[in-house]
DNA sequence: TTGAAAGCGATACCAG
DNA sequence: CTGGTATCGCTTTCAA
C-alpha cells in the first residue's frame, strides 16, 4: 500500500495539492483553503506554517478544482471584431487594467461575424466564464439565446444598445456621425461625401451611415448616393476612396471618413496629389489618434472614449459579480467633435 | 428522498450537465462523453437520441469540470508588454488565428515589467493553462522557476533566445539592427544617430543597441555617445528625438529609429520642419506597416514577420501537445529590409 | 460499443 | 478558529 508515496517517487512531479500544504502544517486543507482567501483568519502561528509550506513547495492553487467545487471562475470572457485592429486594443486595455491578475482574461475574435461571435460565446459559456463583454450589439438569435440563457452579466461595448442582453457602455455612433455631418454642413460644405466600412454584420458601420443621412434631411438635404460608400479598413483604401470619390462627382467639397485609418489615408493621398486640405476638399475623420492629429494638415476627427469604455465595462462586471449593483444599467460615455484644420 | 428533483424545480435554474443528457438519451453519461469528443464511436441510433437531448437543452459540456478530471486544460496563455500596442496585436492574432475555438487564449500584459510578468505567470499556471507563450525572453528569477517547474510548453518569441526555457521563435533584433545600421553605413552615411526605446527590462530594445554599435564598430567607427538616446514611444516622441538630435549633433546625417512609430513621428516633424529627407537626414525605421509606406517620402524599414511569429508559435505548442513533436526548437523567422526612398 | 465506480483538487456547509 | 464530509461535473480505468 505504498502506492502513494511510490507513485509520487516514480512518476516525479504531481503537483502540489492542498492537501500536502495542509500536512507539512500539520491542519486540515480547509484551513489551507481560508488562508488563501483571508490571511487574517487564522492564528498567527497556524498562519505561518502553513505560508512557510507553500513557498517551500511553490504551490500554486489549483484553480479548476476550485472553481468546480464553487461552481464559478474568474475568468471574464471578450469577445472583439478583430485582433488586429488597435482600436480594440484601446478597449481591451481599459479591460485588462480593470480585472487585473484576479480576473484572468480570455479573448476571442469574431472576425466581424455573427457565426465567429457565435462559436467564441458557446466556447466562453464552456469554460464557465463569469461575465463576458462584447464589442457588437448585433448577435446571432442563438448567440443571443445562449447569453440569456447563461444567467452571467454580459456587456455590450461597441454601439449603445437601446434594448441590451444586459448591460451596455458605450456610445451613439448615429449621434456621433450626425453630428460630424451637422459641424461640416455648418462649415457650408454642401456636397458631403461619406465613406465607412462594409456595414454588413457591423452594427457601428450601419449606425454611422445612418446618422449622416439623418443629419443631411435634417438639413433638408438630399444625399447623394454616388457619394455615400462602403469601403475596405486600411490607409490605402482611404486613399482610393477619396480618388474615387472626387471623379464621380468633382464638386463634392468634403468628405467624412468614419471608419478607422480611413481619413488619414485620404489626407496623405491628398497630400500627394497636391489638393488642398481644406481648400480643394476638406476632410473629416473618426477614432481620434496620435496619428490623425500629427498629419498636416491635423485632421478634425470624432474622438471616442475607448479606452474608458474598456474599464467601464470591466468595472460594471466587477460590482455585479460582487453583487454592489444590480439592474440593467445603460452607460453613455459620449463622443467628441476635435476640431483641427483639416474640415 | 426527492431532493434532487425538488431542488432543481426550487432552485430553478442549475445548469444542463452531461448526466441529464445521457438520463434524456437512455444512456449513460460515459457515452455522452464519448460522442463529444468522437461522433463516431456509437451507434447511429443512440448518437441521434443523444443529439437530440443536447440541442433540446442547449447543453455545453462543463469544460472546468472536464478539465479537473482530465487533469488538463484546452486554455493558452499569452504574456505581451502591451495590450495597447498594435504591433503585438499582430502577434496576438496569429496565435489566435492558429489556436481556433477550440484552444481559448488567455490574455495579459507585462506592463513590460518582469514583475507583472511574474504575477501573470502565476495567474495562468493557477488556471493550469496547457501551454505558454511570453513576448519577452527576459524573466524575473521566480518567473523562468516557475516556468521550467510547471513542465508545460513555453514558447518565447520577442527575441530570439539562445538559452530558451523551452521553445522559441523570433528573430534576432541584434542582426537587424546592425543590418540597417550596416546599409546606412553603405549608402555613405557617417553620421548615425540611434534611437530605441527605453532598455530597461527591454531585451528587445537593448537587442538593438547592441546590433547598431556592433556594426558601427565592425565599421571602425566610433558611436557618438551624444547621438545614441532612448525615447519614449510615440509619434511625437519620434519627432522630438529628431529635433533633439539634430540640435546636438548638427552633422548628424541619418537617424536610425529602432522602435514602433518613432520613425513615422520623426518623418513628419521633418516634413513639417521643411527638411527634405533624405537629404537634409536619412531617416530609418522598423517595425515596416502600411503606415510607414504611406508616407512621403515612404520609410526605409525593418519588417518582422510578427503575425507569422505568432501563427509558428502556436503551432509548436499545438505540436507538443499533441506528442507531434519535442525538444527544444528554435525557430529564426529573420527579418527584411525594405528600402525606400527616406534612406 | 457501453457502463459502473473511482477519482480529479478544491470549496460549502455544518459541527465542534 | 478549525475540521469532517459531501459534493462539483466530468474523465479514467476497467469490466462486461
Amino acid at each position: 500500500m505504498k502506492e502513494t508515496a511510490d507513485s509520487e517517487e516514480t512518476h516525479g512531479r504531481r503537483g502540489t495539492r492542498m492537501a500536502d500544504i495542509a500536512a507539512m502544517a500539520g491542519v486540515s486543507s480547509m484551513t489551507v483553503s481560508r488562508v488563501l482567501r483571508d490571511r487574517s483568519c487564522v492564528m498567527p502561528a497556524t498562519l505561518s506554517r502553513i505560508e512557510a509550506a507553500i513557498d517551500a513547495t511553490g504551490y500554486v492553487p489549483n484553480r479548476v478544482a476550485g472553481s468546480l467545487a464553487s461552481r464559478r471562475t474568474d475568468i471574464v470572457g471578450l469577445i472583439v471584431p478583430s485582433l488586429r485592429n488597435s482600436l480594440f486594443a484601446e478597449t481591451i486595455k481599459g479591460v485588462s487594467d480593470i480585472l487585473g491578475p484576479m480576473h484572468p482574461l480570455m479573448i476571442a475574435d469574431s472576425g466581424y461575424s455573427l457565426k465567429g461571435e457565435e462559436i467564441a460565446i458557446r466556447a466562453f459559456l464552456g469554460q464557465r466564464v463569469c461575465g463576458i463583454i462584447l464589442h457588437n450589439t448585433k448577435h446571432s438569435p442563438r448567440g443571443r439565446a445562449m447569453l440569456l440563457e447563461a444567467g452571467i452579466p454580459c456587456i455590450e461595448t461597441g454601439n449603445l444598445a437601446q434594448q441590451p442582453i444586459d448591460m451596455a457602455v458605450g456610445f451613439s455612433n448615429r449621434d456621433a456621425a450626425s453630428a460630424m455631418t451637422m459641424y461640416l454642413l455648418g462649415r457650408g460644405y454642401r456636397h458631403i461625401g461619406f465613406v465607412c466600412l462594409p456595414t454588413k454584420d457591423n452594427d457601428r458601420a450601419a449606425e454611422r451611415k445612418a446618422g449622416y443621412l439623418n443629419a443631411l434631411s435634417h438639413a433638408s438635404l438630399l444625399a447623394d448616393p454616388r457619394i455615400v460608400i462602403e469601403s475596405p479598413p486600411g490607409l490605402k483604401s482611404g486613399g482610393q476612396a477619396l480618388s474615387y470619390l472626387v471623379e464621380v462627382v468633382p464638386e463634392i467639397d468634403a468628405v467624412f471618413f468614419s471608419g478607422d485609418v480611413l481619413a488619414t489615408g485620404a489626407l496623405l493621398e491628398a497630400n500627394r496629389r497636391g489638393w488642398i486640405v481644406p481648400d480643394r476638399i476638406a476632410i473629416a475623420g473618426s477614432d481620434d489618434s496620435e496619428l490623425q492629429e500629427s498629419v498636416s494638415p491635423p485632421l478634425t476627427t470624432l474622438r471616442f472614449p475607448r479606452y474608458e469604455i474598456g474599464r467601464r465595462a470591466a468595472d460594471m462586471l466587477l460590482n455585479r459579480l460582487s453583487g454592489r449593483s444590480s439592474g440593467r444599467a445603460i452607460v453613455d460615455l459620449g463622443f467628441e467633435i476635435i476640431r483641427r484644420a483639416s474640415a
